[in-house]
DNA sequence: CGTAAGATTGAATGGCCTCAAGGACAGTGG
DNA sequence: CCACTGTCCTTGAGGCCATTCAATCTTACG
């Protein structure tokens, strides 16, 4: 998952409904389930396998030796991960909660190894992936901490956001370490990001983990530059 | 071109020699000559062909409606770029001085249109290209000023550098505007940078444009987190 | 209840930005 | 040849936003 921009021309994700999901991968397909805090690949692994996203959320991560961190992006349901340059995976990748992928060979995605609507899946989830990240660019380069935070919650409620008896709320999955290194801030930045936006009324906090959306407008605006 | 980090595993743009383009490009190939400023293509324009930089650089830009402008990279020869997200182009693209650049249609990535081997190597370059985007976050995100402004300049020597009668020298095809939007600076704090690199007696300024490297081990240094 | 991990809040610093002015340079026309 | 002009680059002063360092609060869990 990218934090793309409102206004981005490309509509980076639709999400897959899990029944189109079904129909367009063969019958015969590799399912994995994964525990929390499991790891799918780690960098330098050879990549043999492309993970497609069935239920969950992973975590792709790169590490500097100084300690930095980058969140590369967050894959939930319907996202296609583990894209490999050469014959080596150069992020990691681990489950955040309990998930399922569905696996690919890699030559499905280089001669679709007999399956074209598969050849032409991955390779359209590869393009989609470019065009997402240069929109996450403008994200990490040109907006403010609540623009960026605001961003990452309008993406997170368009995704996985739950509407319940006029209430509209989204799971955290991530922690605050997780965003704040997703997003190039400081953990205390995206707390107090938060805390900012409880209070203008624009959210509000069921638990750290639980956000309940009060204002969508304004979230909206939010995310924009003013 | 993407500023990467010299300790990634993978090395990204082994900058591919002129000989070895010729023999994999197929004969009957299409190039195109492109005058200073002239555009490839704009955001929205149908995406019916990939790009590949022969000679010259490229330059891609992303642009919100409140003038916030995203350099996305700079395309050096050897370059692929163009990868479209459906059918369209998502990004503007221009030649920052005289270019010249070979067309690929776009089934030649999609399906391969008969030649695998082109083929492979789109598809190899659009791999690549997420792995240098991926790379390029870590810049955007986790480096101050003078790290960025130094990776960059180690990426542009590498790539593009000459060494003559013991004078190791870079061409600055772009403005300080290019640059300061494609590390998310302002131009006032890439040109301070410089200063301060040539205070440091790192770099040497010929003219704004020519830069010349007096100690590449500390323009290194200075690339790397303290 | 005690411990540990995560989240929040506070105070102070600093790095980059903003606003503003001046300098270098090429192109143009008198 | 030389002002004139526009574009680009550099430099300065001041302010703000995110970080850093540090302490407290919350939550989960044995």
């Amino acid at each position: 998952m990218y934090v793309t921009l409102p206004n981005a021309a490309t509509d980076t994700h639709r999400p897959t409904p899990v029944v189109m999901l079904r129909s367009s991968v063969p019958a015969a397909r590799s399912v994995r389930r994964l525990a929390a805090g499991a790891h799918v690949f780690r960098e330098g692994d050879a990549a043999s396998y492309i993970y497609e996203v069935q239920t969950g959320t992973l975590r792709l991560t790169r590490v500097l030796e100084n300690g930095r961190r980058q969140v590369i992006a967050f894959a939930l349901p319907g996202d296609i991960v583990g894209f490999p340059n050469g014959d080596l995976h150069h992020t990691d990748c681990d489950a955040i909660g309990p998930c399922e992928v569905i696996l690919h060979r890699r030559e499905a995605l280089e001669n679709g190894e007999g399956n074209p609507e598969t050849h032409r899946r991955l390779l359209a989830a590869a393009l989609r992936e470019i065009s997402a990240m240069q929109d996450h660019f403008m994200m990490l380069a040109r907006k403010s901490a609540t623009e960026k935070v605001a961003s990452f919650l309008m993406v997170l409620f368009e995704r996985t956001g739950i509407r319940e008896g006029g209430i509209s709320m989204i799971e955290l999955y991530m922690k605050r370490a997780d965003i704040a290194d997703f997003l190039g801030l400081t953990i205390e930045t995206v707390s107090r990001t938060f805390t900012q936006l409880r209070n203008s009324g624009i959210i509000s906090l069921h638990s750290a983990q639980t956000v309940i959306v009060l204002d969508e407008d304004r979230l909206a605006d939010a995310s924009e530059a003013a």
